[in-house]
DNA sequence: TATAATATACCGACTAGTCGGTTTGTATTT
DNA sequence: AAATACAAACCGACTAGTCGGTATATTATA
């Protein structure tokens, strides 16, 4: 059979997966939920994935090409440090309108990183590439003199930590103020702090 | 039987379930391990606590006084603006020190919010305390000519998304920097930023 | 004060059901 | 014919919660 095929079978059972996994958490999902909601047997999951875990786990890849791809791929060098988080600002705009999942996902990778080496071991490659990412836009700014000598890697934990502040939103909506808003206003709020 | 011996019961059943809830996740844990690590009885513990699920919620509040009290009981009115948000962070910084299992908790909480609207609801009752308080100190800051003429609820929710970073600390130990040094250096980050 | 009556705290075997994973079998493709 | 892709019945380990019963403490009564 074709890989084409393959890969279709295999999308329908991540989605199944992805969806079910955010909306009752892993260890509350049972593999005949994902064969239920798939319209695939259990066979045809064993087949492609050996273990739940490892459809966890491969759940992780298939989330971050699809949400992370737009910002992990952006390039320091020919930009201007200021902008381009806001572009990045806007990317997670983007990404929690029109997919709040994303960020439920998220929240279960990190439970799930708690107690699972592989999980963590997983994620923390995640945060690395991110990290490494902030850093460079912040050490870009320096060197363009734009940004106060900053500690690089307090200012990039910052970011990190201000932009998965919209998890809190999709956990939690607030009335008085919008995630969108919040992230507008806090990374303005950021680089106001990285100036000279 | 007086008081002190049935909360000294429900003290070791509330332990217990925390180090396990925190350890190896809610799902994770069976009743059977509590009994185990309690020293007590099924019995003992259903008599205590109709549910699992009860159970978990009254560690909630058992979380909460244990940890927050320090936080929620600071008085704004007769004290620094700058002075009381470094002291919230160095009350952070000691409970990160000597107790990294209650952010462990906080995130479970977070994650089981996500598909219990139970839970939810009793983790909403103290983001609501927490910002409460954080609004109270920025408006303070800013009639006191302190702050600039900031959004209270954004300003407010970047001190609870900084501060609620040490939770990825306690899951992804980072060489290159300290829980401690982050929240240090990020508490003078907003002030600054809060600054006129 | 002694005793009876009751309420609370606790024990642990048991049950009904669930879940991850296996096995066996079939259809399709190469 | 061999390998791949899938179907579905099945298994054994595990789990939340129950229940009949015991022990201990508190209150009522004589």
């Amino acid at each position: 059979m074709s890989n084409l095929i393959k890969d279709k079978s295999k999308k329908i059972i991540l989605d199944a997966a992805l969806s079910l996994f955010v909306k009752n958490g892993y260890s509350q999902t049972s593999m005949d939920d994902i064969v239920n909601l798939s319209g695939l047997s259990k066979g045809a999951i064993y087949h492609h994935y050996s273990s739940k875990k490892v459809l966890f786990l491969s759940l992780i890849d298939y989330w971050e090409t699809f949400y992370f791809k737009d910002i992990l791929n952006k390039n320091i060098s020919d930009c201007n440090p200021d902008d381009l988080l806001r572009e990045i600002s806007q990317n997670v705009v983007i990404a929690f309108k029109s997919k709040k999942n994303i960020f439920l996902a998220e929240l279960e990778f990190w439970s799930l990183s708690n107690y699972d080496n592989d999980v963590r071991e997983r994620i923390k490659l995640l945060y690395v590439k991110l990290l490494k990412l902030f850093k460079g836009i912040v050490r870009k700014g320096i060197s363009d003199k734009l940004y106060k000598n900053l500690n690089v890697d307090v200012a990039a934990l910052s970011i990190m930590t201000s932009l998965q502040g919209v998890i809190w939103f999709s956990i939690f909506e607030e009335s008085t103020i919008s995630a969108e808003q919040y992230l507008n206003d806090v990374i303005e709020f950021i680089i106001f702090g990285f100036k000279k």
